[in-house]
DNA sequence: GTCCTGTGAC
DNA sequence: GTCACAGGAC
């Protein structure tokens, strides 16, 4: 049982797709909406990202984020955590889509790479949350990697490059680039790192069980 | 090293 | 009740 790397991704997502079968995820949400929680995620579960969301209320368009003074602001994400910094982080995303017009589909028109480039300039805005604002905001093909997406190939064999581009070319090369199926996987990958695949792992009933190779493995 | 909260285990 | 832990970016 010597697999290349490329096929124990098809498996992984292949039982993962079996087992949970088809869900829509994020692709239908507000373009801005989508951009706020991807940060607002950081660091934290959705249910926090989702109470601070909650807490903006009528203010969570760019208009309001802009019109917001700071420590306003900051109060009312907290429940995300890292508050004051998250709030810094709105500010400076929604600075940048002004530059838009807060026009998504202005911004849809910029090439991909150049739009990461773009997003990755922005403070507070690493890989994964440029790669999810990617997607799910703009419907472009960029994979996104997270903690649980590492946790769960390099558990089942994936030997996990430590730099994010070079794992994200890596599950990329090995799944075709369609923007429904990378943000349908990644949903998988979320679904079942919290599910079965946490750090100290709750293997009863995981589906991929047969392959993985235990909690401990180096990535 | 720093920034922070909510949860779940004890 | 305390407290370790999960979770990205700089």
């Amino acid at each position: 049982m010597n697999r290349s790397q490329t096929e124990i991704i098809e498996h992984v997502f292949e039982t993962l797709q079996n087992h949970f079968g088809c869900f829509e995820w994020w692709l239908n949400e507000a373009p801005f909406e989508v951009m706020m929680g991807a940060i607002l995620v950081q660091n934290t579960n959705w249910n926090n990202a989702e109470k601070a969301l909650t807490n903006l209320a009528e203010h969570c368009s760019p208009q309001g984020i802009a019109a917001l003074p700071l420590e306003k602001l900051a109060e009312r994400i907290r429940p995300s955590g890292y508050y004051n910094q998250k709030a810094l982080k709105l500010k400076a995303l929604t600075q940048w889509y002004e530059g838009y017009n807060y026009d998504i589909a202005l911004v849809k028109q910029v090439e991909q790479s150049l739009l990461r480039q773009e997003l990755l300039a922005i403070k507070g805005i690493g890989g994964e949350t440029a790669d999810a604002i990617l997607v799910y905001a703009t419907h472009k093909p960029s994979f996104v990697i997270d903690a649980y997406a590492r946790r769960i190939l390099s558990r089942n064999g994936v030997k996990v490059p430590k730099r994010y581009d070079d794992f994200q070319q890596l599950v990329e090369q090995a799944i075709p680039r369609q923007t429904e199926l990378y943000a349908y996987y990644h949903g998988l990958i979320v679904e079942h790192g919290q599910q079965f695949c946490r750090p100290k792992p709750k293997c009863d009933g995981c589906p991929l069980l047969p392959t993985c190779l235990g909690p401990d493995v180096a990535s």
